[in-house]
DNA sequence: TTGGACCGAATCGGATCCAACTTTTGCGGT
DNA sequence: ACCGCAAAAGTTGGATCCGATTCGGTCCAA
């Protein structure tokens, strides 16, 4: 409305809108600003986002199917959050995936994505410096997305890529999106040697694909993603057990009542 | 309206209306009531399922996101049909899934679940003798859904549930229905001795867990689908290759053009 | 005080409407 | 006969409308 308002805004055609509404709402929830087991209000996304609530629904049903949200009939949508079995079988999972991955990289790597794995590894490094230092000021509990973030990810990425199997790379990325990256950081920059173990799976998997050992890549990667999934797995299960711990709340309310005046 | 029409169809609310749309839509394609490459029209389905388009947009949203169809901004979805890379990668990722799952139920599996195994297991072979009387009378190309697929779906679903991770079945589940079942029967009927094989490798794997020896049966059945995936791929290719000959339509009609009187 | 029925606000779900885009059809020129 | 172009038909996409359902709060009775 608002008259005299022509030039519409361009219609972006190439992707399509829902596709992209449905990826900038993942990415909402994969950096936080909607937590896990929130309500997502299609009122509240159609206007945040400047459409209408059409499109909203037609993206949440795609974060449905993704297994991003639980989509309650007449309630409404649900970010979801994963069980410590979760974060178990994603990491199983993710171990023969990206295990296959790369055994398969390790025969196929050419020498110009062989340099991107060499040159993400460095930047990993350099990137748990980062954190460390993040830690050691700021705490676990604030670990959000990062340096750190950006440089695993690039390592995976390149070694994905490098592996040529277009399926496998979707199917990992989504595993690894199932739920927000920052578990992973906030557990293992809790013992700074767990860091340096990671990275020193890593270099050894680098190793393997770089001398064209597609047995040895295959090896040293499910080790890595079954140990770090041990790892979250167990330091989710305390958080869990302190969140379900006697609420505070309910002692609060039970003190504050006695006896008003 | 049409009047009195009062006794509006039951709710149902329990799994969600778009939810059921959507199963029913990809039932219809893995049938193959809509063949690989057609274009799904929203007002067809809607008519066709009692609805408006805007339950039926939803529903193509959930099936794009399992890559069951395609959409096009503006254009619309169409069924998406596997090719030969395809084929070759989900077997190569079913094979790494499936290699867990048999490796976890040769661990975990119990008397009752192992039972239920052998019992698909002697469906199978029965199926199998249908299948051959099948194709000795009416060929190949005439294979669709049949005992043959049941057997062998209870098979896999026994394996998948002694396997007792969630994630894994559905996964496994989601690859195994990502094109049509009747590619592998018809392709593997071609040549009788392929049963054969077939059942012999299943028998291994049942074997192996029956022992509980999770090596073995990671093996077997990492083997088993290695060899069908190639198989199938394979066939595939001499497919397509037949039908990206020239078109017998062409000749046709440049025959039946010149002078027609 | 406690439990349950009732009512209203908020939200979702499906249908419908209209604009935008794509494809097809039909016409005129070469 | 062929090519190009313009109008029309058909389809999708987003917005809006309204009935349906859920949830929270209030009132009344035990």
């Amino acid at each position: 409305m608002t008259a005299a308002e022509a030039p519409r805004r361009r219609p972006l055609s190439d992707p399509g809108l829902v596709d992209d509404l449905a990826e900038q709402i993942h990415a909402s929830i994969r950096s936080g600003d909607y937590p896990i087991g929130t309500w997502l209000r299609q009122e509240a996304l159609a206007t945040a986002f400047g459409v209408s609530r059409t499109p909203v629904r037609e993206a949440l049903r795609k974060l449905q199917a993704d297994r991003i949200v639980e989509v309650f009939p007449h309630r409404g949508a649900l970010v979801r959050g994963p069980t410590a079995v979760d974060l178990r079988e994603t990491y199983q999972i993710r171990a023969e995936l990206e295990g296959l991955a790369a055994e398969l990289a390790a025969a196929r790597i050419t020498d110009e994505q062989l340099r991107t794995l060499r040159e993400a590894e460095a930047a990993l490094r350099a990137a748990m410096d980062e954190l460390r230092a993040f830690v050691a000021t700021r705490g676990t509990g604030a670990v959000r997305s990062g340096p750190w973030d950006v440089a695993d990810l690039a390592f995976r990425d390149a070694l994905l890529d490098a592996c040529g199997v277009e399926r496998l790379q979707r199917m990992a990325g989504e595993l690894r999106d199932a739920f927000p990256r920052n578990l992973v950081w906030s557990t293992l920059a809790e013992e700074p040697s767990l860091l340096d173990e990671s990275i020193a799976q890593r270099e050894r998997v680098r190793a393997a694909i770089e001398r064209h050992d597609p047995v040895a890549a295959r090896r040293w990667m499910t080790d890595h993603l079954r140990r770090t999934g041990t790892l979250v797995a167990e330091a989710f299960e305390r958080r869990q057990a302190v969140e379900d711990a006697p609420d505070p709340r309910d002692i609060r309310a039970r003190l504050g009542r006695p006896t008003p005046g």
